[in-house]
DNA sequence: AGCTGATCTGCAAACGATTGCGTTAGGGTG
DNA sequence: CACCCTAACGCAATCGTTTGCAGATCAGCT
């Protein structure tokens, strides 16, 4: 059928394992041979049968990613990236969707143990035992959770919530709304820890939500009834749809209420008015993740988090 | 190192040739032996090596997702869904960016080529020639874009495109831009086609433009220019960057210009003024891809669009 | 000439599953 | 009772590569 190691030995005049060494180990097989071997597979056509050869190595030069929800517009960018590492250094990348449940995830992550030489797993909402448990199946890098003794990278969100709060108070704001994510996320906990330890604001939590513009419309109401006049949501999408619902409610932003968001994703870019948000480093997350993953290092890496100030935000209508 | 079939046959007592068949081809295996052979698996947690599997069967249950450029909004629904129905199937998805390359695409195509049981190719760029012949070496589906004898599934952007610029007609609108995409895009193409043959309207082609907030932006110069008061897009990205773009020339949309856009993407429908646009049906697009991919069925499959009035259209200033 | 090492290549055993074929046991039929 | 048939299972070859080991060749040195 297809074209296989032993056509390119028969074509070359030479042993199978020589054609295997032209390809995996260069350097112990002659030059004079090796181009000669190289020219028949050239001209055969041949390309590696990938089943057979992680049958025998162990390694499959595929990597997963697993996601909360592929149509999140944070995740497409770190996607992207991820995508563009591996294929880099000849790894493919499986995707996949939890859909936001756990179980899902935990089963995807053992579909895909055996199929991979490691996972990258995005604002996972198993618990931290289950991830140490399912650590030792399958090697692989959390982004955006910490977990002791496995390698993550994380984005500094504590510090963009700080940063942004700051910008609230520095406009005027006393009294602000949290808006929080899912109950399971590690970024809506460290925002929330990062947002209690700020002195002279007054912080109302609104939460749990769901991460998309219908959680933010949700919240709408809980918004203008809290008396705030600043709010920080979970991410951009929560924050548009936020703003929508209290226009629907007559409350003006930023002329009422000033709302920030979080990602600075495609979406909340281009948004109006347009979105004052952290901007989170997802691309560099992803190639992060998968260099990890790669190089198989242990490490614990966190990126940094900046505020991006547009128009979505103003100092409160009765200054003090 | 890892448990086998082999463990499994071992702690049931028969031989792995049972164990084999009790997965995959359960009746012809005694259901008693069957039960034992499971609870055996279940214990040792067994599961089966994908690579020895595709290796000996030549199958991976695997397939490839080509798209161009991950991080533009169409394409994540699609990818969603097409994950969703993989994994429906057991079967698990890759999925890769080709950033616009026509060559880039094909290398992907190659070396997806061995390791899948066929490839979604979306919007590809390749010629028809090159992808009639890459179609020899995998079986792949092919994404708006037509070809005699593969097999697609595209959707009905010349309906779209007709409804989109009737609609600017009742309105009022007399002279309109066709702001295109990339030069080889076949959407645009169809677009372009099924414009020219409208009755009583007077049609101006700016193009060709990136797919980008950058492309709109890059033409609404000359849409400035052009003395039209009507555009329609290649898509929401292009429709958001030339309603930016204008407002910076002092061109309100839609007091003086109405602009229609292409997608119904997730951005589009958070943008203000709010999208009229054409709505692309990406998730049964990706869902129908895998499945007759799965199915290996050839057909060429037409999905309906439709045309979404909101906010970026109107009457033209100047009524007659 | 003989020895040592370095290079290069061939040999063959794996890796873990699938599957055509052969064997066995048991039941049904004439 | 002899026969055939079927259901259930075992046997062993096979998929395409990789890789430890060993053999062959040759240069350099004593």
């Amino acid at each position: 059928m297809s074209v296989t190691i032993r056509d390119v030995a028969h074509a070359s005049g030479v042993h199978v394992s020589t054609v295997s060494r032209t390809f995996s180990a260069p350097h112990l097989v002659n030059a004079e041979t090796r181009t000669r071997v190289l020219a028949a597979a050239e001209k055969l056509d041949y390309r590696p049968n990938r089943a057979a050869r992680s049958l025998k190595t162990g390694r499959t030069n595929n990597i997963g990613l697993i996601v909360a929800d592929l149509a999140n517009p944070f995740f497409p960018p770190l996607i992207k990236a991820a995508q563009a590492a591996a294929r880099r250094q000849d790894y493919h990348l499986f995707v996949a969707d939890t859909g936001e449940d756990p179980t899902e995830e935990e089963n995807l992550v053992l579909a895909f143990s055996k199929q991979v030489d490691g996972i990258v797993l995005c604002s996972p909402r198993l618990s931290n035992k289950a991830l140490e448990k399912l650590s030792e199946r399958v090697s692989f890098v959390l982004v955006n959770r910490r977990i002791r003794g496995l390698t993550t990278v994380v984005m500094d969100v504590a510090h963009g919530a700080r940063v942004a709060m700051e910008h609230l108070v520095r406009l005027g704001h006393r009294r602000v709304a949290l808006v929080t994510g899912p109950a399971g996320s590690w970024t809506s906990g460290e925002i929330r820890k990062a947002v209690a330890e700020i002195p002279g604001l007054d912080t109302v939590v609104i939460g749990p939500n769901s991460p998309t513009e219908e959680g933010g419309i949700a919240a709408a109401a809980k918004v203008a009834e809290a008396g705030v006049t600043g709010v920080l949501a979970y991410n951009d999408l929560v924050a548009i749809g936020l703003i929508g619902g209290l226009e629907v409610l007559g409350v003006d932003v930023p002329g009422d209420v000033s709302v920030i968001g979080f990602d600075d994703s495609i979406t909340g870019r281009l948004h109006r008015p347009k979105l004052t948000t952290v901007a989170m480093p997802a691309s560099d997350a992803g190639r992060m993740a998968v260099d990890l993953l790669i190089q198989s290092m242990s490490a614990t890496t966190v990126l940094e988090t900046h505020l991006v100030v547009r128009e979505s935000t103003a100092p409160p209508r009765q200054a003090p």
